[in-house]
DNA sequence: AGAGTTTTGTATAGATGTTGTCCAGTTGAA
DNA sequence: TTCAACTGGACAACATCTATACAAAACTCT
């Protein structure tokens, strides 16, 4: 942060009284009456006023409501770290076990949102969010599932679910190409970006997730990363087309424990199988290799001679990463 | 300094007083009404007069009227913001929420964060986590970049240089596919991402993006689509691979004013050309094509046959956007 | 462990303040 | 004429304010 120029003409702009409460809730993740409350009961920060009496806090003020809410979703009570200067807040969430620094509470409880939905009626809004080629609106109900929706319960009710129906729909020609393509990349961007914003604590166990062929899509890839991530795993995420050897490179340079190769097409390619050979040989015995999507049973015998292990399902999957870790 | 902007070419002073409300209505995307609603309450702008009394828009109202739009779409009060100068309201609009909202972010704005501000500084941080294949710490450097950097500096100075180091040091043999991999990976989902989050107002006219071609990586179609939201146009993103009969549905289903064309690769092939051509058909006359990317001069003769623009500069862009709302 | 107390997040009601839109009437432009 | 733009007043919808209330969770103390 900038130093402080003390007695410099020109006003300090983080201490500038600017911002309304509607903004400030919505940076915060704090909703608004909470903010009154904090304000009203412990004197957690003290706003300006416009004129007419409506609230406007400074940057330094959005800080320190960060840092609160970081410590109250750490089991502090608000109470007791509600009068600390801003310094001791630092050192406070600076000491703050690592799996709980990321994972804060849920985001945002602010706007009255209408009653529970379910995975089906998502799914609904999603279908027709794609046939009208809005991706701002499928975003939002992706947006929407995951305050109603535990991860796995996304992954497998609604976003693969949405992904076969776009493709059949397409198939049959009731959508076109762009549909398709529309609901994919706002698909894919939704996924990674919840998967960059799980952060995985320190000393975690790495994942490599890679395809070693040339696919268009890369979402089952994607579904894998997110998986690993709720199994606790940190995961580097390479994408699609990646030879045997770079991948190796990827293992090695970072210590991997375990790669997951994507195999959605071709079926049955020699070229392909020798990659995966090729692979074992460089990445040594040590770390374990898991192969998934649409075509991954066609190489089975391939697999097998690796040892490595199919994992056709979030369950195989699951349960051939924690034997590693065994 | 920098002051490279991404403003209109014409020599002619900004502050010219030139443009009609309608004009401004159309490329603002704020009705009339509110136009006139703002300056009388709130003295927003000031723009000049005809000698009957018909106002008169210069590109410097154009420009704060589009940051006053973005920051009321984010919750701003126009009240509070509407007296800032034009620096204030370009610092309130680069601390926009970058993230997603519904997930937790990690931690932006605590103290631990040395100074590192300028482009330059942060590209050497986003090249060193690129030679580590720590995408994490690649995305906290864009997180990061997002808060210091205006939004045409950070795809002019950090995110295009970036990926043209990235490609360089690739092609010298002294970083691998990995690494590049994971950098386009996470500057895509990066880009998207900050698209998404950037809602334009309603009735603001629309603009589709995609490419004809197969393309690696979608990174110029989104930079394009940046640049456009920027423009205060709203964007809908096909990607790469589309048939121009899907680009024809698209704009037809939509109601999309202008199209722009990714053109990577290959250069000079007469299937993309005859796409082109096809394009321009099925569209008619009254929808704006745009092209831009490393191959687009190699088409250009048959951009000209179809009366298609040729856009390899943000200026020349955003001068053809404008162009099409006047 | 259990009863009582405190803390804390959320809810409601009623009174303003704020803002986008609309209307009526007028004037210049095409 | 017909259309676009101008002004100033009006208004409904929504945001925000204060104050009080309440239930669940957490804490205290036997």
């Amino acid at each position: 942060m900038p130093a402080n120029r003390d007695s410099a003409p020109g006003a300090a702009p983080d201490t500038a009284p600017r911002h309304s409460i509607a903004v400030v809730s919505r940076r915060t993740g704090l909703n608004q009456l909470l903010l009154r409350a904090w304000e009203r009961r412990y004197g957690v920060v003290a706003p300006g006023r416009t004129d007419t009496g409506r609230r406007l806090y400074s940057d330094l003020d959005i800080e320190r409501l960060l840092l609160l809410r970081r410590l109250t979703a750490a089991d502090h009570r608000i109470g007791d770290v509600a009068t600390g200067t801003l310094d001791d807040l630092r050192a406070l969430v600076a000491e703050l076990p690592p799996a709980a620094a990321g994972a804060a509470r849920p985001f945002p409880p602010a706007g009255t949102t209408p009653g529970a939905k379910t995975a089906a009626a998502l799914l609904d809004e999603a279908l027709v969010a794609v046939a009208a080629l809005q991706p701002g609106a499928l975003e939002s109900v992706l947006e929407r599932a995951t305050m109603h929706l535990s991860r796995p319960t996304l992954r497998q009710e609604l976003i693969q679910p949405l992904l076969q129906r776009v493709g059949e729909l397409w198939r049959d020609g009731s959508l076109r190409i762009a549909h398709e393509h529309m609901a994919s990349t706002i698909v894919q961007t939704f996924l990674a970006t919840a998967n960059a914003n799980q952060v995985p604590a320190t000393g975690s166990p790495l994942l490599v997730v890679a395809s070693p062929s040339r696919n268009r899509h890369e979402l089952g890839a994607l579904l894998a990363a997110s998986l690993g991530l709720d199994l606790g795993w940190e995961v580097l995420y390479l994408g699609a087309d990646m030879p045997a050897e770079e991948i190796a490179l990827a293992v090695d340079i970072r210590g991997a424990r375990a790669v997951f190769l994507s195999l959605i097409y071709p079926p049955g390619d020699a070229v392909v199988a020798a990659q995966i050979e090729l692979l074992r040989r460089l990445v040594g015995p040590q770390v374990g290799i898991l192969a998934g999507g649409g075509s991954a049973p066609s190489y089975a015998t391939t697999l097998a001679d690796i040892d490595a292990r199919l994992a056709m399902a979030p369950d195989d999957f699951a349960g051939a990463l924690n034997e590693l870790l065994s």
